[in-house]
DNA sequence: TCGTACCAACGCTTTACATCA
DNA sequence: GTTGATGTAAAGCGTTGGTAC
């Protein structure tokens, strides 16, 4: 007989309690808080409870859902981790050697002082006035080996890395965009990074762009790409969960109402059980206890009906629980009327949505 | 203290291109 | 060799927060 408080009683919850965190952090600031707030990103949702409530009657009220961590450092399924930094440091280094040879076209200028725009344009202007920057002259299927910037195939011959193709659209004019294609390695290096932190301070960026060989732009454009697809990557990961939250939530909504039928059916038919769960079916949104746990709104519920409404009261007609709860809320005002009754009725679910009404002051 | 202009960084969307089946 | 689908680097645009005045 409590089994209609207890769905109230999550459905408030529910609608109280949900919470669904697709942020991510942004800006600097947020990037220099970002290892710090990360690990407190918890996507959380808190339904009413289902999954206890399937297998029996337990009072347990919620069920915590914990989506997966947004960043792929915390734990984040997809995709799969790259392989070891170690190799890639390895590679940065003989990257870095290659680079100093002159072959690679995104070389960086090679100061790291200045402003992070100045080197940015430094470095588009050095890489437009390179010879080496023809866009058509390497081999795009020659990368399968490279260091981190690609530059082991620089002895195979100079421009020979994929990721040598950017420079075309900074010469004559930036017409042609030529697509560039990052190594695995320099990938990898970029995941790791990404792992750390998703944002970059110029510094960082700064540094990676020239341990990779990569100009500060393209590092940031990364690792723009890189949060886009992780947020789309989260949220049908989201998606996924709400869906089968929903789908659940429905089934057991269902099952409720059945069983809510069941005993309405039972009670016409058995009039003795119109005194016991009278004050159970309906629920007050103002009393705190309802919230809680069932027991005790079911025991003050009981209490108020045997105090306020006279015991051998035996209404004529409809249900025992309506009357019986409007004479109470009757007798005593700081109870209203519940309307979760109506709520859990509709053919529509779950009311997710639904605050639950902030309790006045108590006169007493 | 408030309003405004400027700048940098970001997210979102689109485009262009490389890759693969 | 061609073609469509897919992935992704990069650009464009608007927004936002900080800073200087």
């Amino acid at each position: 007989m409590e089994l209609g408080l207890s769905l109230g009683e999550a459905m408030a919850d529910a609608g109280r309690e949900l919470v669904l965190g697709l942020g991510m952090g942004r800006r600097e600031e947020a990037a220099v808080e970002a290892g710090r707030r990360d690990h407190e990103v918890r996507r959380e949702l808190e339904f009413g409870s289902m999954s206890s409530r399937c297998g029996g009657s337990s009072p347990e009220p919620t069920v915590r859902l914990t989506l997966l961590p947004m960043v792929p450092g915390l734990g984040l399924p997809w995709p799969p981790p790259p392989p070891p930094s170690s190799e890639s440091s390895e590679c940065g280094d003989g990257h870095l050697e290659a680079s100093t040879r002159g072959f690679d076209v995104n070389r960086p200028p090679s100061s790291g002082g200045g402003a992070e725009e100045e080197q940015d344009d430094a470095a588009g202007a050095a890489l437009s006035s390179s010879p080496n920057n023809s866009a058509g002259s390497f081999p795009m299927d020659d990368f399968s080996g490279h260091g981190l910037g690609g530059n082991d195939a620089a002895p195979g011959g100079g421009g020979g890395d994929r990721s040598c193709s950017r420079a075309s659209d900074e010469d004559d004019g930036g017409s042609a965009r030529k697509k560039l294609r990052l190594s695995k390695e320099q990938s990898a290096f970029l995941e790791e990074s990404f792992k750390e932190h998703s944002t970059l301070n110029p510094k960082q960026k700064l540094a990676l762009a020239k341990q990779l060989n990569l100009r500060p732009r393209q590092v940031e454009v990364w690792f723009q790409n890189r949060r886009a697809r992780t947020k789309l990557k989260q949220t049908e990961v989201d998606c996924e969960y709400l869906k089968r939250c929903c789908e659940t939530l429905t089934e057991e909504n269902r099952r409720l109402q059945k069983e809510l039928a069941e005993l309405r059916a039972l009670k016409t038919v058995h009039p003795f059980y119109m005194h016991l769960p009278a004050t159970t079916l309906s629920m007050c949104p103002s009393c705190e206890r309802v919230a809680s746990n069932s027991a005790p709104a079911t025991a003050s519920s009981a209490a108020t009906s045997s105090t306020a409404a006279p015991p051998a009261a035996p209404s004529s007609g409809g249900i025992a629980a309506t009357s019986s709860s409007s004479a109470a809320a009757a007798a005593a005002p700081d109870h209203r009327p519940s309307s979760f009754a109506a709520l859990f009725s509709s053919p529509r679910g779950f009311p997710l949505s639904v605050a639950p009404q902030a309790q006045p002051p108590t006169s007493s």
